[in-house]
DNA sequence: TAGATTGTTAATCGATTAACAATC
DNA sequence: TAGATTGTTAATCGATTAACAATC
């Protein structure tokens, strides 16, 4: 039941604003913080116009009222709705080394709509331990995992070498989007999803700030 | 001793699509890769335009070779010149817990000039323990570990609360920019660099197009 | 040479911002 | 009411793409 934005396919950098939005919203009070808030607040923290803040609203369909400005829930429900957060997403975690076992920690994915309900390895030393509320599972139990618990959604966090061919048992198992944390690109068929979260692009960022930084003249 | 591009600052785009092509340059082999690449084939992997790649690489001063193309050490060593992959930076790690330890002991950090010194943290069970190839050590290190090896960039990966006390800080030790992990907004002071690595922007993505997906009619 | 590929200008496209009327 | 804030159109800006001449 989407409120208005049938059709057209939101752009990827409208959805990662619309996640600040929902994040900083978060953080504010959700329930219980002020009730309203106003397009030029939003934008102030953002660091961004408070037109553009306006625009994306509209553009899922939420509407402010003059005076007041937007009501904070109705913001939250609307990119809930809209990033589908209210469709509970299960999720296993493949590969629990140091990364995966954060992933899989992670509590702040279960405001997304994000559940990890299983987590595998196939280092023997860590299956069995108990992580995320459930016991580390050997490789061999991907599939079977992946029926019963009908899951759609794998974060993979293996090493290089392995990603590629996991991935492939993945997808013939029937996930039908890979969040990839290995370093590493990886192909998967038409109609699969798949995000490679590339942690070092941010350090292209870090590394030419601090290189062109005023202070920097050692 | 820049190559030509002195005065602007790089968009914060740019530079993310620079790392990319790092990044592709590097998987395919660097060193011992083939010497030369076309700009169409950089764009036909990173699903981009090739005349883009080219404006790219001109715009860091490359210059490519009509009916050769690119020369890879050539682009190579550009990127790394601008991004500032050149001087070695020493980072320290902040809270060694999973994600912690996972960014303390990521080997891809050494190709862009990042070098982890130490890590800390205010668990005993955790000092002493060995990381990335030192002892991890006690919080009340801070000051003369940043000091002892003259350290300027700081990865926080620390839990919400503490993260701003603790990033005051680290400013006031000299931390010249600040690697947020923490899942929240941090305030420093004009001239310190910040960068707020929000991992769960990329479930907005993934939620998304699997809500959006074709085969979602359930 | 012919042909592949670059480099660059011009055209297009889309996203952001400015301006301001509408609203409560 | 007056004034704060939204909603929306028009203007601007910048980024991407198309076209094609230059080059080896």
């Amino acid at each position: 039941m989407s409120r208005k934005n049938q059709g057209q396919t939101l752009k990827h950098v409208l959805l990662e604003r619309l996640m600040h939005y929902y994040s900083y919203l978060g953080q504010r009070g959700g329930e219980q913080g002020p009730e309203t808030i106003s397009s030029a607040q939003i934008a102030k923290f953002l660091n961004m116009d408070d037109t553009l803040v306006r625009k994306d609203l509209a553009a899922i369909g939420v509407r402010g009222h003059p005076r007041v400005g937007f009501r904070t829930q109705e913001v939250v429900a609307a990119i809930r709705e809209v990033l589908g957060f209210n469709e509970a997403h299960k999720a296993i975690v493949v590969g629990a080394g140091r990364l995966g076992s954060a992933l899989a920690a992670y509590s702040g994915f279960a405001k997304c709509g994000l559940f990890v309900v299983a987590a595998l390895d196939n280092d023997p030393l860590k299956q069995g331990t108990i992580l995320a509320g459930t016991v580390v599972q050997p490789m061999e139990n991907l599939e079977s995992v992946i029926r019963r618990h009908n899951v759609r959604l794998a974060i993979l966090s293996v090493p290089v070498e392995p990603a590629q061919e996991i991935a492939d048992r993945l997808v013939r198992a029937g996930i039908r989007a890979i969040w990839n944390f290995a370093p590493t690109a990886i192909v998967v068929p038409e109609g699969v999803i798949v995000r490679h979260e590339h942690i070092a692009v941010g350090l292209a960022e870090l590394a030419y700030r601090l290189k062109h930084s005023p202070a920097d003249n050692v």
